[in-house]
DNA sequence: TGTACATCAGTGAACGCGCGTTCACTGATGTAC
DNA sequence: TGTACATCAGTGAACGCGCGTTCACTGATGTAC
């Protein structure tokens, strides 16, 4: 925890670091704890730096949704690359999804369980690049023929299989690591 | 809007009207509306008054929540009480999952989106009953083998597609009754 | 290379807001006798 | 049936809190010449 060196009265990538900060504060403290002035203290700045990089709180709440999506997309793009064949790739893909979300809780359920404001423009990209992902995904493995209907119910699995881990209803004695094997392999 | 006759001093049943000033708050406006304050003005009360009958916030939301559960308890009875065969009997509460959901969909997402108090005897035994609800009727339709697992999966499908519908993530151009029939029909 | 100056990205004080909670109080109710 | 009184369930003022936002400001940076 070294003291930062020449105290800077620019910051130098302000925008970069409240998002950073706002994750970490996420992950930490829950949603409710996520606030403009909450992600200036942790970035080290007064509280009323953000306001020149982010006009309004819910700004910096859709970017840090986006990029919770960039890494997301990733995730699963990582997944289904350890694979060969389209339903295999699919398959991973489950399973890194619901990884992921154990993985980083509070941004996943940003990204998914509230209405997220859908000004930004990065953020809604980011999330209609995540569905075409799963739907080629899932129109590789099985064609083409009610590929949407395929896709929303195999979505619908992992979301719910993701949410009810994340928020402690799963009965404490499954064994959530099986059940996810189980279901993935029945996709 | 009849003015209240009486102007009474008490108010008779104060607790009970604050739980439902707050099913109604949460459903118009929103989690983040949903306050001592707000319940109590909505019950016509001053915003001390609630003290009484619930010593802190965290108080009322577990009993809102718990009456949720008992709703949702009775919604998924009264389906599956219009079928005969325990396997339709299953289809048809996971159809009435859903369309409480989204029927209520703020109390929808109180009682299953958010760490709750754990703390409410109430709340814990109405949660309870939940499960038990759908791990018998998964028994009743598949028999006791593998039961718990076949509920897990039967849960999260049907809880991924609500919270989905709910918030707005599914594809427009989807026919979300004819993707839950279909998505019912192969539980 | 040096200087003037516009622009950018910070600071810190102040604003009003609604919140939960506490407190002394008071009106209404119910019970003992 | 009446009365005294304890208890209950309200009131309304006050508290401190953290929040988002605004504002005049100032230090740092970059560009024109």
């Amino acid at each position: 925890m070294k003291k930062k060196p020449p105290k800077n009265y620019h910051h130098g990538d302000l925008r970069g670091a409240l998002i950073k900060a706002g994750r970490e504060i996420l992950e930490k403290d829950g949603a409710a704890a996520l606030t403009l002035r909450a992600c200036a203290r942790k970035a080290g700045v007064s509280h009323a730096a953000p306001q020149h990089h982010f006009p309004t709180a819910a700004d910096l709440l859709a970017e840090i949704a986006a990029t919770g999506y960039e890494d997301f997309h990733q995730a699963l793009d990582d997944g289904a690359a350890k694979e060969e064949a389209a339903a295999a790739k699919l398959q991973a893909m489950g399973r890194s999804y619901v990884t992921f979300a154990k993985a980083h809780p509070a941004v996943y359920k940003l990204m998914f369980g509230a209405e997220t404001p859908p000004k930004s423009e990065h953020l809604q990209h980011a999330m209609s690049a995540a569905w075409n992902q799963l739907t080629s995904a899932v129109t590789a493995a099985y064609g083409p023929d009610e590929a949407q209907l395929r896709a929303v119910s195999t979505w619908s699995l992992v979301h719910g299989f993701a949410m009810l881990a994340i928020n402690h209803r799963l009965p404490p004695t499954l064994d959530q690591a099986r059940a996810l094997e189980t279901m993935t392999s029945r996709l």
